[in-house]
DNA sequence: CATGAATGAGGATTCATTCAT
DNA sequence: TATGAATGAATCCTCATTCAT
């Protein structure tokens, strides 16, 4: 039992130096080696756990997006008014990605970039759907503008990346105000105007 | 005259050739060798144009970035009412990054990565400042919301960059209207409501 | 046990290999590849016994230079007297440059040239000073020139480095005889004449 | 005229400039790029005057070696004694070393290192007959002890590239009075005691 | 004579991965 | 399971030399 903990140990402690390092140098410029010295592991140890680099990252790519939806809806219910949930959700996301920005600069530069492998980008997508059901329901009340969820999602949500980054780079300080506004601005970009 | 053409060439042969192999493979794993390769010149070549990797990049970076502007505004003229302009330059930006595709992804890739060094993409970005009048002009008029450039940018303009790079993976295919309510959805995120 | 052998005896072999290339083509013209290969390592594992090429001559300086010293006080006591312990020392010298020619010329080589750091080529001179206090009781004595041990050492000992890279070049070949009268001269340069 | 003088200009300029970057750096760390950018030169056009890298030092060392020669014996006399003229040439040798240092510097770098290739090496020594005959008549009227040049040259002459390297180094700072005493030293590793 | 541009070959160094223990 | 040592294959970059002008 021990011994299985301290392998779930090893692992975390992989998959976490891995978030780390990509973030701030890059895939490529991530050498195996630093993953290992940062998770106190010997490099072989890693080929333990993942079968290869690109593996590594994959998993590590779901797993991180696993947690980003489950944090997104884990208070959410499905009776919620499409309005009520639809900001209990958005704010859950704005919640994550400012409180675990390492992890969500990580989804970020995945999502950017051609580091991760199309089976695990698509693995990633799965677990929005409540999300997209949410939007259908609002659709249907008439509530929600009749769009493609790309586009729903591209104006609903993922500008919380462009703004999640920007703070990183320090250029803006993000307050409780900004997301209220924030906010305002996403719901009003797939709101039905009465 | 014609040595100087040459110069010209070679040079834009290799910008040409770094926007496509760092847009499909990402910058670490972009050789200079495959780039010289691909512009059909010896990877010594490339140093007498860029110092180094980083140089080509940052300058790759700096010249898209530059284009991508000035196809933002090129039609664009300062005595427009604020909602034309911002419809005019909204749909250039559109145009671009559907059009020149490759140059918006190379873009988007540079700036969810570390790729690009900072002073370069503070350079990148000077070239916006006319968006930026313009929204002052429309807080002004009370048309468009009193937010942060930022959060404007992220709701007005951002959205299109993962539209793109959704459709480049083929994803979802953009099509006229889709442009068409991408824009009302962005018009609808930073106007004010009546 | 076996392990740690074998890692010695790889640098070892490196250290050797080095010696013998360096004085054969000198450090620019030497490659590490080359190196390797007289080793029998592969490249990349000089760099688990040495930062860089810098430092494998520096490590390699240091040590041929603490033989040469070792070497030529090994016999050497304190107690003897001003003549006899300078010749013991300047015959084991003499011996070493002659007998162990390679690594003379690799100190020589090294003591000519900008090739190696300034701290390492401080830590070499350090084992110097059982011959520096030799001297210092010579002087006392009234047995040794007052000099500066610069110009000691210039006359007394440095004039071997000469002969053996002559010799080594073929230009001349050195007997018992020639060393007897190289130590004379040497003696009579820093001798005070009765 | 005025052409041919550019040409020499030129020329001049190149080994001057060789002279100083092997120096600093060595021959092999030092490119034809930054020798050409030093004279003021293309690159291209050294090889107008010399046949490729290697004839370049080979060239420069044989011409360096000569000005020490002309230097050394430039106010000695056949008919001077024995001992006048050693001090007469001694001395000059001296002075050379420490005024055009940077000379000496690179003829001493030369002599220890694999740079130079043969003929040129023995080129570089024909010009000592003067001093070899000096000691010859040294020998005969019995002065100078009947020692191989080789070893005359190397107690009498070659410390002082010792000492030059040394205080270049900065390790030691040589004055009128350290002259005198190796001067001392050298004439009495030498001369024949009586 | 003179050159700046161009380059192929090569050099130092890194890194994902393996293997003996 | 875990590892540290080892490595071949790359990668960035440099440089002596050439060539068209």
């Amino acid at each position: 039992m021990a011994k299985l903990q301290k392998s779930i140990d090893k692992r975390n402690a992989l998959v976490k130096a891995t978030i780390e390092l990509v973030n701030n140098n890059g895939f490529h410029a991530t050498p195996m080696s630093k993953i290992a010295k940062m998770a106190k592991v010997s490099p072989a140890t890693i080929y333990l756990y993942f079968e290869n680099k690109q593996d590594l990252v994959n998993q590590t790519y779901i797993e991180v997006k696993a947690e980003y939806t489950n944090y997104a809806f884990a208070t959410y219910e499905e009776n919620m008014s499409v309005e009520d949930g639809f900001e209990l959700i958005w704010k859950r996301i704005a919640d994550f990605k400012l409180k675990e920005c390492e992890h969500a600069m990580f989804l970020a530069q995945c999502d950017n970039t051609p580091m991760i492998d199309e089976p695990s980008r698509i693995e990633g997508i799965k677990h929005l759907q409540p999300l997209l059901d949410l939007w259908q329901r609002g659709k249907k009340e008439g509530l929600v503008k009749p769009l493609s969820d790309f586009i729903l999602y591209a104006y609903a949500i993922n500008p919380l990346s462009f703004l999640m980054i920007t703070q990183k780079r320090g250029a803006f300080q993000l307050n409780e105000s900004h997301i209220e506004e924030a906010y305002q601005a996403a719901w009003d970009s797939i709101k039905v105007n009465k």
